[in-house]
DNA sequence: CGTTTAATTGACATTATTCAACCCGGGTGG
DNA sequence: CCACCCGGGTTGAATAATGTCAATTAAACG
């Protein structure tokens, strides 16, 4: 793990700069991490990490990358669920459960570190920083599902949208990922689709009316936010469901 | 917390028989929670147990009663996001962050036991149990609202209905309250429109065509499971992502 | 340049929502 | 005992939102 310990420590301060509510477990957490990281791994574009149904014998820390979880249905259909971005952890629920039941993907090149993980019992009687960490991103996640089982449930399109911006926008803030307005990612327009559970042709014709109202301008791998208070407005955006700060 | 001894004990039993993945923590669970359980408090229906925003200073586990965790928008609009059960632990996410970010209800007339929550850094060095127990739920709990993503995001209402009352079964049987072919349970027509995200009057066509296909019937406070096995292929309902074995 | 992938547009079908009315059983008070 | 009311539940018709299909354009790339 030598070559790798600057990227590391990048990722995990990430990490713990989210984790702030802990106090000084959060230094524990460091500890834990450095002494159970293992090697860095590369995942190209497109790639599988886990699959539906496996069982996921590692825990990763996502140095770089944007990695989706999803599942696809037997009629063609998908949904993302979430997707995952640098200092978040991922097959945080190995630790809990036999197997995931979503899939996860790489959906740029991603780097992780791998982190080798202790027998569950060993974890919690003996990584009390790590087992922290993981009850708070699996406690973060579910935060962010239920606001997405809002969204789903009981917003129209356009709402959908500025709130799902509004997300990426604070998400990408916290880990230091924006630049001025613009918002760079690497979704296209039916990533779009699957992640607010509408049609991409309906993301296309949401996206002109932000954009007809200057509110928002998509274009292939970046989104120019022109008005952050009416996207938030639009949607009734409350990031404390994040908990970041 | 004499009085109470025989309903602590079954509940945290509901809760350790989940947990079977744990192992032997499961044990340490029981331990934990014999030491740190309180009273027992009584909240009657309707009432609010925690609202949106409020810091929730306490931990509870369920013992009898159906609790909402839910979001109610400006428009009026709700959408339940998930409900907890006997055996449920409430106020999870109260170790991990400041404030809560939706509501919890009780929808019956409740009895939960109060568990006096150490400081978080305590929490994780002393009581190994309860934070696996607290991560258990975490991740169950995340898993359970992916798989309602996906419901809400691509799955027309027939699906939306037939997987929720898969899921109902399921998590019913696994703690004791099915007999036989019959879901008793407080829900009304509303409640359902809430939970699948679609309007009242659909919930009641789509249960109409459920019970037109002999498929399931609907009656007030109980519905007739008539074909279970074309429940669960109408919404290709697979229950691993409950871990419940 | 051709080829490919993603974005865009219009016409039309489907699904779900809204509104309005009506039903039905279980209290409650006269 | 009856009239009334009330909270669900049920139904139909009109409307709005979103999906599907098919065709076109735009940009990206060897």
């Amino acid at each position: 793990m030598n070559r790798t310990d600057s990227s590391l420590e990048k990722a995990a301060e990430l990490l713990r700069r989210k984790m702030t509510s802990l106090g000084p477990l959060a230094e524990v957490l460091l500890r834990d991490i450095r002494s159970l990281a293992r090697d860095r791994v590369e995942i190209s574009a497109g790639r599988p990490i886990v699959k539906e149904h496996e069982r996921c014998q590692q825990l990763y820390l996502v140095e770089s990358g944007w990695v989706f979880r999803s599942r696809g249905l037997a009629s063609g259909r998908r949904q993302i669920v979430n997707y995952a971005l640098p200092g978040d952890i991922l097959c945080a629920d190995s630790m809990l459960f036999r197997a995931t039941s979503f899939d996860l993907t790489a959906r740029t090149p991603v780097s992780v570190i791998r982190i080798e993980p202790p027998a569950t019992g060993e974890m919690f009687d003996r990584f009390p920083g790590l087992s922290a960490a993981i009850a708070w991103t699996a406690g973060q996640e579910e935060s962010i599902l239920a606001e997405r089982v809002v969204s789903l449930g009981r917003r129209d399109s356009l709402e959908k949208l500025a709130h799902a911006l509004c997300e990426l926008e604070a998400r990408l803030s916290a880990i230091g990922m924006m630049r001025g307005k613009t918002i760079e990612l690497p979704l296209n327009q039916e990533d779009f689709a699957d992640i607010l559970g509408i049609s991409v042709i309906h993301v296309n014709r949401t996206f002109r009316r932000l954009s007809e109202d200057k509110t928002a301008e998509y274009r292939k791998g970046q989104i120019d936010l022109l008005n952050r208070d009416r996207l938030a407005e639009l949607s009734a955006f409350d990031p404390s469901y994040l908990h970041l700060d």
